[in-house]
DNA sequence: CTGAAAGCGCTAACAG
DNA sequence: CTGTTAGCGCTTTCAG
């Protein structure tokens, strides 16, 4: 059983396959009974449209490539669903595509994706550079493109992610008026995230005249595992922190393990922030204090940006969303009352 | 600058179309100089071929559909990135679907995917009925087909997914051996999962010769949220349970969370299991024993079967994967030492 | 080994 | 309002 093709529909019909095409599409040059009719029996026949066959001669794929670092952190998945559904209605499919943070893992699904003539592209970029071969060839296609999370300069696209210092600022402030004295930070991956998250929280620390020791100011990355390790570092110096801000929820959560089994408690001897407000974060050993980047909306507002680009059929200018974040007081860091 | 075509190569080389063609598939009716010059100025060229246009004619999309009930659930994400992780290399694109449990949401999905063309179809249904539309237009266009972690019955398709009575068998003898004595199950979905969990308890119930009290047995779902609603009223019954084995990770979460709040302790009062061994079950409040389903392996095992069956151009007859389950224990059900 | 012709399923442009 | 023609970029088939 070959699936039904539009020839096959208007010979059953006894019509012209325009006719049933129009039909289909709501074309206005077409009569009212005849519309009726087609589209009665294309519904009997359960005849599919053919998207490759259709793109191939409208040049609109309806596919829309969605690049990100990793699946398995749930900010991620929850833009990524955040993206499917707002595109899905408008009868666009995403493409998801995992890079594992790999600059060569992105390249290479960019490339296919390309190749698959996607209608546009939002991507949370490993990269930091936007005179690599990837920005140039997807300018040079012109699939427009939405940065999400991570912001490259130079690149020309728009952009949605949050206010990264904002995010810093406000998680450091929050600890050091919760009487932290010695506030360490575990900072995230050299992307605009983790510097913006740092320079927050330096600008937060310097408007309370506190020093930023830079013993406290350590690596960690974007894992939980990161910042496990990066914790029991900061935990083996002469004097510990008393305040850890944390780049983001998986990390603090692994720095949360590392207090716990070093024998401290939390809040009591070292209070976290992290940042994300990931789903389970308030499942943890100690509630996590957190820092909320509204993620549904940057993967709602990447892909409102993103249509926008897509039903242009001209380049338009780049547009830019930022998320305001929202600060969370759970127990780990609720020191006064 | 539009996309480099075949024909621009060909020109650009003055060789025919043909000839590029070939020379970029491997075949083997072309001279080994003319290849290396071809592919050599194709690279130049940054020459990407048109999956679609080729598609067209080859009637294979190199598109697999992977249907999934919500990402945001690590077991599902983890499924998604291993299925990916499989199929990429081989070319194929994953086109992931998000089903929110609506048989509504994931029919569309399946018919536009259908209509995508694509090569094959990774489901793990919210449907209950092989009979339905959806499992037959399947069937009526031989897209290949493999079922994961939801078995569906009279469905003819593969399967990959863990071994559910398995899960429930292990979990509730493991629960027992601690010296609980009133265990309770907060049950799943209405699916081949759900069932199956619970009927592994029943068994490991009467093996050990426990009675079950069937205010004991309480529906929830696959959420942390339903967990806590379960739990919150197995803790208003006059004898409360003194384990729980709960059909999920999430929902073991959102059922310690309702214990802590009543102030009970874990597992001195309550001793939990889950199942799923979610990445973050490590860092909760109280360390989660859980059953391991390994999810990578399904995504893999399902990947595999997907594979060989695309790869035959005949139907190929169902096969099964049935990966098998992993108990472990951590602090949450932890009572002897 | 290389090339020319035909056509995949569909839609845009034009002609009745 | 309806039908005809041409072609999207590629591969398959067949002829040199």
């Amino acid at each position: 059983m070959r699936p039904v093709r539009l020839k096959d529909v208007a010979r059953d019909l006894g019509v012209s396959l325009m006719t049933v095409s129009r039909a289909l599409r709501n074309h206005p040059d077409i009569g009212e009974q005849t519309r009726a009719r087609v589209l009665k029996r294309v519904e009997e026949l359960n005849y599919q449209p053919d998207w490759m066959a259709r793109g191939m001669v409208t040049g609109r794929s309806y596919l829309v490539g969605l690049v990100i670092p990793d699946l398995m952190h749930s900010f991620f998945a929850e833009i990524a669903m955040a993206v499917s559904a707002k595109l899905t209605p408008l009868g666009y499919q995403v493409v998801i595509a995992n890079t594992e943070e790999q600059v060569l893992t992105e390249e290479r699904h960019v490339s296919v994706l390309l190749g698959r003539k996607v209608d546009g592209l939002i991507i949370a970029s490993a990269q930091r550079n936007a005179r690599s071969p990837m920005f140039r060839s997807i300018a040079g296609c012109k699939v427009p493109l939405v940065l999400i999370d991570r912001f490259v300069k130079g690149a020309e696209a728009s952009y949605a992610g949050s206010d990264d210092e904002g995010i810093g600022d406000l998680a450091t402030t929050h600890l050091i008026e919760e009487g932290c004295r010695r506030v360490a930070h575990i900072k995230g991956p050299p992307l605009s995230t983790g510097r913006g998250r740092l320079q927050g929280f330096r600008l937060a620390m310097k408007r309370a005249g506190l020093p930023v020791d830079e013993q406290y100011v350590v690596p960690g990355d974007i894992s939980d595992t990161a910042g496990y390790d990066a914790m029991r570092g900061l935990l083996k110096l002469p004097k510990p922190p008393d305040g850890v801000f944390c780049y983001s929820d998986p990390v603090a959560a692994g720095a949360m393990k590392a207090i716990t089994e070093a024998g401290f408690s939390i809040p009591g001897d070292v209070a976290i922030v992290g940042a994300g407000n990931v789903h389970y974060s308030d499942l943890l050993r100690v509630p996590l204090s957190t820092v909320d980047q509204g993620c549904s909306r940057i993967g709602e507002g990447a892909a409102d940006l993103l249509v926008r680009a897509m039903e242009h059929r001209e380049m338009t200018p780049p547009e830019l969303v930022l998320v305001g974040p929202r600060l969370i007081v759970r127990e780990s860091s609720r020191r006064t009352s």
